[in-house]
DNA sequence: ATTTACGTTTACGTAAACGTCAATTACTTT
DNA sequence: AAAGTAATTGACGTTTACGTAAACGTAAAT
């Protein structure tokens, strides 16, 4: 589904892996407004041609990792600052600790997530099975 | 910590379990702002002394629940949704089948979440693991 | 008697994350 | 050539979830 006609100086030097804004706005059903903010954010840089945008591999990953990062509750900054932490060049030792520090803190939060999700999938599983039994009920009382 | 002077109707009815907003506030560490908008939102009901507001461990259960569905990224009118399941008095077949529906909604999403959990937990292992072997190798090259 | 602490209502302000136009450009299909 | 389709850049509007400030009430402590 990339666009690609072979003829422009962009699809050529990418070879074939190119997305038009429709592509990734129908691929992950988020409009193109969504996908432009995105980009105001600073979390996504597409290549130009013209006036157009032009999104690479590597931006349409970025993309489902900010949709991830949306479903799990993140802002957008936050999401912001996690690609920055990836993308660092870390050249001193304090700076890998201070990123280090950061995974931890991020791990932390979803350790926490992780939990309540667990809880609140058993206490609707409580309530489901109270549902079905008080269904079963009404069914053996006609 | 509960508000308790034993002398007001409210306290005698409720029996030593109530709590006022800053009990609550300091508990969960939450704004009383955030409260009284909850209670705005119909998603608390505390009771009325005069202007002032007594919470119940019923309040105080809820607020749990909506700190712990804000933490999973729900919005006030979500968990407000869910509140209304709990408490909806299942007069027939199809209201029950309803809320079922409505549950494994729920479920649904949920599972999802705790896919992305796991999976973002994962990627931050390794980018960790990364981290620290790259920092043990500038040490070593010390 | 007055300060302090805690609570109230009312109302305007704000940041985040887009939605929704409107006006324009560019390509391609008829 | 005209019309349609997809993209662009503003710019203003909207919803959610509170923050913040003002002005006031009540009760305990000094």
């Amino acid at each position: 589904m990339p666009v690609n006609t072979d003829k422009t100086d962009i699809s050529n030097t990418y070879k074939r892996k190119l997305y038009s804004i429709s592509d990734l706005s129908k691929e992950f059903d988020v409009t193109t407004r969504a996908i432009r903010f995105y980009e105001d954010a600073d979390l996504l840089s597409p290549l130009r041609q013209g006036r157009n945008r032009y999104y690479t591999v590597r931006d349409r990953t970025r993309l489902k990792l900010i949709l991830r990062g949306k479903r799990l509750g993140f802002s957008l900054n936050e999401i912001g600052e996690m690609f920055r932490l990836y993308d660092a060049e870390p050249g001193e030792v304090a700076q890998l600790n201070h990123i280090l520090d950061k995974i931890n803190e991020k791990m932390h939060l979803l350790e926490r997530q992780l939990e309540d999700v667990q809880i609140v999938m058993q206490e609707l599983q409580e309530f489901r099975q109270q549902c079905r039994e008080r269904l079963e009920q009404m069914i053996a009382d006609t």
